[in-house]
DNA sequence: GCGACAG
DNA sequence: ATCTTGTCGC
């Protein structure tokens, strides 16, 4: 107990810390239509976390795919997500662009981006710690938000975080309807990239099911890869 | 005090 | 995330 509240205290210390590194610009330059881009997501097997990337590119072609084992060293606890998987995602990055020669521009991840708390999810610790364009697109909202979301597939609800020193709330992500009449995803801005552009990509990149074909792929690969 | 809580 | 039965719909 009192151990785990110590651990608590400087994880938030640390988010507390990291969040104003974070970049998120109002206004950015078109993202460039040669970009790699990479879907990411990881599947647990006690500490064991087998990690799949998928890379593709804007047209939504997949390039390349690569999965490895890597040990978690943290536990989950919400809102602290980044601690237990980021490191694991950082590596397969790594290893990935090494593998394959290539530097890959925007990241997918499975979480949270600036929505988040204290404004520092798991897309935006790996895309600081990657100095990466980076996009979390999570199942669930860690925010709560005001608001009804039309039933059409493409709409889009904004979230925003209250702010106790500016009277204006900042607008830290959307719930977003990628299927129709369905539960929406959430998404946000991780780093280096703004709320706008982070929600067109991932419109750009909507399939017919409810979570991104390419997130979706790199989900199969992982589970693949556990069995 | 109570409820909520990315994966 | 993982565990886990039946059920509904295309």
């Amino acid at each position: 107990m009192e151990k785990n509240d110590t651990l608590i205290k400087k994880l938030t210390d640390f988010q507390n810390q990291l969040a104003p590194s974070i970049w998120i610009p109002i206004d950015a330059e078109p993202i460039y239509k040669g970009a790699i881009l990479g879907a990411i997501d990881v599947q647990y097997e006690g500490e064991n976390g087998f990690a799949a990337i998928v890379i593709f590119d804007r047209k939504g072609k997949i390039l390349h795919t690569f999965t490895k084992k890597y040990e978690a060293t943290i536990p989950y606890i919400p809102s602290f997500f980044a601690f237990r998987e980021g490191d694991i995602i950082i590596r397969l990055v790594n290893d990935a662009e090494k593998k394959f020669n290539l530097n890959l521009d925007i990241l997918f991840i499975d979480g949270h981006g600036i929505a988040h708390p204290r404004k520092f999810g798991l897309a935006s610790y790996v895309g600081l710690a990657l100095e990466k364009m980076s996009i979390g697109i999570a199942k669930d909202t860690l925010v709560k938000y005001t608001g009804i979301l039309p039933t059409e597939k493409y709409s889009s609800l904004d979230i925003y975080l209250e702010d106790k020193n500016n009277a204006e709330n900042d607008l830290i992500g959307y719930a977003y309807r990628s299927r129709e009449d369905v539960k929406p995803i959430f998404v946000s801005a991780g780093h280096k990239i703004s709320s706008k552009q982070a929600l067109e990509i991932v419109k750009e990149h909507t399939g017919e099911y409810r979570q991104l074909d390419v997130l979706r792929e790199a989900d199969r690969l992982a589970r693949e890869a556990a069995e």
